[in-house]
DNA sequence: ATCGGCTCGCGCAA
DNA sequence: TGCGCGAAGCCGAT
């Protein structure tokens, strides 16, 4: 492979400094940051091709911040747990994984200049957390600095825009399939590094790197592991048994007909290709429930990124379209029925079972059921003193209780729910104006409520569903 | 059980 | 400039 060629720009491709690879470089440095994965990694695949092309070897770094806004310790552990299968599945690429605690750009910088490193190239997040680090390390390094969307279909590339709704950006994905849809090849690093150079780092052991993080709050999750390998049991486990019926059945509580796949989205340690692949590929799946799945993993998912990249304002309230800001103001003095704080929010102590239920769901489990978390943020809405302040409890329970807390999903979920994000206006009530409303009678009747309620208070007793 | 209206604005056809 | 239609609803009429 010509590297001239393979850094010719694409869509897939930044190019956060300018520059060839200096001849003297003794590796590429591969940064991992939201692609957790050995396996249909473009940026991965982008650091090896690099380094054959160079005649050299590549090394992974994984950074791990001792604490990030917002992350419990059960982030922490289900992130670990992965990076154990990633090692091994790096391993078999002949790719080392090196897995260093502090300061994301600085540990990067540092092994990139201990290494003489050839070239760095990283991944993208959306998040801003994840633009600054990269931002950073734009700034310590010499040595040219390529990114590789490699989290999503579609590039974010081809979406310079914040898009208004799903309708908007729907019709553009579609036509871009073609081209992005296709399997990821696997590539080997033609170079090895031999025994006695390899880069130290922490030995990758789940119990004694959790000793190094300092994130405090909600331990870890029951029966909801972390990796590569987990993630994939799951894909098959829902093809053959609810991707048959998803279309119809995707809101049934009891049991669950998703995926449970978001948290390994979220990490990384599944990409959206493998998913979409071994979806179009299933037999005997009915087109209707193949497209519904799809549009969700796809079109919904890729919005998301999409409102993140593109809104600087995506976790605060005022980042939500006009005619919802002023609807929302209009209402702003409307008299509140109830009025809980946060702390009973958090507890899960509201007058409303269902969404009682739900909150200890997020709480014990990491997950709430899909159709409940967006009542759940509504009934925040009608129950909290003003918009902006049920933005915030909704984002910051979101954020620290769910197993995929600080993805774009939640930002827009949240957003959509309170925000009208992605939604059109519906006729005008108290506290919601125009935002769309839910109540809790429809929602009993179209969902099996009671069933949903013992199945969580099942949870609370430490019975274990669907593992 | 099913249907239309509610209300706003994007994107495309003209 | 006009028009169709949309991130998962609600309500009342038939």
């Amino acid at each position: 492979m010509d590297i001239t060629r393979l850094w010719a720009p694409n869509a897939r491709v930044r190019f956060m400094t300018e520059g060839q690879p200096s001849a003297e470089g003794e590796c590429v440095v591969y940064w991992m940051q939201r692609a957790q994965r050995a396996r249909d990694n473009p940026a991965l695949n982008y650091a090896i091709a690099t380094a054959n092309a160079l005649k050299l070897p590549v090394v992974t770094v994984f950074a791990l911040a001792p604490t990030y806004p917002n992350a419990q310790r059960r982030h922490y552990q289900f992130l670990i747990e992965g990076l154990v299968d990633t090692e091994r599945d790096l391993e078999a690429l002949r790719v080392p994984l090196v897995v260093r605690f502090g300061n994301p750009p600085a540990v990067v910088a540092k092994l990139a200049t201990e290494l003489n490193a050839a070239a760095v190239i990283g991944d993208e997040n959306p998040v801003r957390i994840g633009e600054q680090w990269r931002d950073q390390l734009a700034k310590k390094i010499h040595v040219p600095f390529h990114l590789v969307d490699a989290d999503v279909i579609v590039p974010t590339s081809h979406f310079l825009r914040e898009e208004y709704a799903a309708r908007t950006i729907r019709p553009k994905i579609h036509r871009l399939l073609p081209e992005y849809l296709k399997p990821v090849p696997r590539l080997v690093a033609r170079r090895p590094w031999s025994d006695s150079d390899r880069p130290k780092g922490e030995k990758i052991d789940t119990k004694s790197l959790m000793k190094e993080v300092k994130a405090a709050g909600v331990g870890p999750v029951q029966g909801y592991q972390g990796g590569t390998d987990e993630a994939i049991k799951r894909l098959h486990t829902f093809i053959k048994e609810r991707l048959p019926r998803y279309a119809a059945d995707r809101n049934e509580p009891t049991p669950y007909m998703t995926s449970e796949l978001s948290a390994h989205l979220h990490f990384g340690q599944i990409g959206p290709h493998t998913i979409a692949l071994a979806v179009e590929a299933a037999e005997d799946i009915p087109d209707e429930s193949r497209e519904a799945f799809l549009e969700e993993l796809i079109v919904r998912r890729e919005v998301a990124i999409n409102f993140v990249a593109r809104n600087p304002k995506y976790d605060e309230l005022s980042g939500c379209p006009e005619w919802a800001l002023a609807t929302l103001a209009k209402h702003a003095s409307d008299p509140r029925k109830y009025n809980y704080s946060a702390k009973k929010l958090e507890a899960g102590e509201s007058h409303d079972p269902l969404w009682n239920a739900a909150q200890r769901e997020m709480v014990i489990t990491g997950r709430m059921h899909n159709y409940l978390r967006m009542y759940w943020a509504k009934k925040i809405l009608e129950w909290a003193p003003d918009a902006e302040t049920a933005f915030n409890i909704a984002l910051d329970l979101n954020d620290r209780y769910e197993m995929d807390g600080r993805d774009p999903n939640g930002y827009t979920g949240v957003a959509w729910a309170i925000g009208g994000k992605h939604d059109r206006p519906w006729p005008e009530r108290p506290i919601f104006g125009t935002v769309r409303f839910m109540s809790y009678e429809s929602t009993r009747k179209k969902f099996d409520s009671d069933g949903y309620i013992a199945r969580v208070r099942s949870l609370e007793q430490g019975k274990l569903f669907d593992a």
